[in-house]
DNA sequence: TGCCTGATGTTCT
DNA sequence: GAACATCAGGCAC
């Protein structure tokens, strides 16, 4: 069982925008306090090394080292003073990629989620902060391994391309055009902009 | 509906 | 000391 999900972990040492593709529809198992959530991966962003957007562009920092990591690892940053943001390390090790979660859309354990906010519907979980707060995600978890609660991810048969949706990344200042965020078609939990 | 702004900590220059 | 992969609430239209 664990044998086979690190097994499926040799996926994300692919590049960065073919995982992001590929992480569409996984599930993340969270447990907090002994209760389960369960939510499906619905959007997502690429970031590689050599990416003017990305973390780990200007090399290797105390904050970007877990990007550096092995593939499957957990890389959760602070930003804007007030919100965590959860990334999926990928690539091979010394690669410095990840994909970053943007949005998920719950299955199991939505009163546990709303516990952790003040929105609700789809607010809950439609944005990259949004969600790491409905799953209680902080630093505590940079450089998890997700293949181990109390973070699991538990990855599904790759979506059909009609089932996915690709366009330039959102709310960020460097390599605006490169089309590298990925959603499900229709999904209601998709972020807005 | 859509723009603007305040809140707020970590990281890097 | 400025930048920052954000969010939510308030206000104008």
């Amino acid at each position: 069982m664990e044998l086979a999900t690190t097994t499926n972990f040799r996926l994300l040492e692919a590049p960065p925008d073919i995982v992001a593709a590929r992480l569409l529809g996984s599930i993340i198992e969270r447990t907090i306090d002994g209760t389960t959530i369960r939510v499906r991966i619905v959007e997502t962003e690429a970031y590689a090394q050599a990416d003017a957007a990305s973390h780990s562009f200007k090399g290797r920092t105390a904050r970007t080292e877990v990007m550096f990591g092995p593939a499957g690892h957990a890389y959760v940053y602070f930003t804007y003073g007030m919100h965590y943001c959860l990334n999926v390390v990928t690539g091979k090790e010394g690669d410095g990629a990840a994909v970053l979660i943007r949005a998920v859309e719950p299955l199991e354990g939505k009163s546990q989620l709303q516990l952790h906010r003040t929105a609700a519907g789809v607010s809950l979980t439609n944005g990259p902060a949004k969600l790491c707060q409905a799953l209680a995600i902080d630093k505590r978890l940079n450089g998890h391994n997700l293949a181990t609660l109390p973070l699991k991810l538990i990855l599904k048969p790759a979506l059909r391309t009609h089932e996915i949706s690709q366009t330039a990344r959102v709310g960020i200042s460097q390599a605006k055009d490169v089309p590298w965020r990925f959603f499900i078609t229709g999904n209601a939990y998709v972020s807005k902009k």
